[in-house]
DNA sequence: CGCAAGGTTGCAGGGTCTGCAACATTGCAG
DNA sequence: CTGCAATGTTGCAGACCCTGCAACCTTGCG
């Protein structure tokens, strides 16, 4: 190991480094917002950051990857979460706490999410490379859950069910959360989809009371 | 219900279209599969076909779609399944039962798409533009699931997560199917998944056995 | 036959992304 | 302070993706 790749303890060198993709990411983001996705080039996105073309990718795979800005670390946090939970939990909801510490992360940089979820709904397209970007963590996720709960990836549809419907509840919920108007906390909505799913996804049950 | 404007009301030239449609996505994923995904140009995709270069993009916007070869006329056949679906079933139910029709398609072409399933697999980056084909089938869904349960797609995010949920564990599914050594009929996997998410995900029961 | 509709093609051109080699900066001794 | 090695940055060439445009050819139909 050559980097103590976590937080705090780094060189110059590597704040510069994680200051750089910032800026671009930033500016990739602020640019698709004003222009929209699909008419900024990486060398506006570059330009705004004073970096070069080249440079730009030395940073991200994609234009796309800028936009939607993928940060693996959050993913490898989740993950290691879930593999530490309690072994009792059930495996939904091991997964929800580990997302306490998503949920964090998301809140923090709210503007920046709320931004980039509009870009996304302006730009359907760019929906997919979003998702993409957590396929590798959803794949390493179902491995997880396999290990919790005794089964196969291979031979059991499970662990990839838990996966894929966790990560598809979980996008659920940041939409809702980046678009609404009155926003409630994204910890709240992300509880509300998650007991959803472990109710069955009845439908809402909405008796003669109200509405 | 196979291929219903095909037959009918085709002249020489929508028989033509057709022909040289199917002869681009044939060759597109055979291609693909033999070579690997990135390593497949659309120059060679044309040259296979034996239509210009120009002539691929009069049928496909890209490369992914000629290979992940999205059919709009299934996801619109399965919507209007949903819709007229009992209106006393639960919406798992009903688009469980709507997903018949799909599979009877993607069971039709078994060969192409175990031949797309592996490809993807093995070109990860292909599994967002698969999911981008059915993002604004996804959203239709919603509204449908919306006007089924009497909810809004704004307000509530009951009809989005079961559109997402649903769309999720169609694709592990498929996956699962089409890369399995003895497979299951697909209707099976399907039972299976649903099965999963009425009981709200709860691990399979690993000590004793049941069911 | 002749015309109109529509499919096919080549070409120009802008955008994305990668490999390579040179240059600049940083970190670390000595 | 001074080299040295590691690492980040940049320009350049080049392959590929994709689009608009105009010319060409085929088909359908009177």
């Amino acid at each position: 190991m050559v980097t103590p790749a976590d937080g705090a303890a780094s060189s110059r060198r590597d704040r510069k480094k994680r200051q750089t993709r910032d800026a671009l990411s930033r500016a990739a983001v602020r640019l698709a917002a004003e222009h929209g996705a699909e008419h900024v080039t990486v060398d506006a996105i570059s330009e705004a950051a004073d970096v070069s073309t080249r440079t730009f990718f030395n940073y991200f795979a994609s234009k796309d990857e800028a936009i939607t800005g993928h940060d693996p670390t959050i993913g490898a946090e989740f993950r290691e979460r879930v593999v530490t939970a309690p072994a009792d939990l059930p495996p939904l909801e091991a997964i929800r706490r580990a997302l306490d510490g998503v949920i964090a992360h998301v809140e923090d940089d709210r503007e920046q999410w709320i931004l980039r979820m509009t870009v996304i709904e302006r730009s359907p397209s760019l929906l997919p490379r979003l998702l993409s970007a957590s396929a590798a963590d959803e794949c390493a996720l179902a491995h997880v859950i396999a290990d919790r709960t005794g089964t196969s990836v291979e031979t059991d549809s499970y662990p990839s069910v838990v996966a894929a419907v966790t990560g598809a509840v979980a996008r659920v919920a940041v939409t809702h959360w980046a678009t609404s108007d009155r926003p409630k906390p994204l910890h709240t909505t992300v509880d509300e989809v998650f007991d959803m799913l472990s109710v069955g996804l009845v439908a809402p049950t909405r008796p003669r009371r109200r509405r």
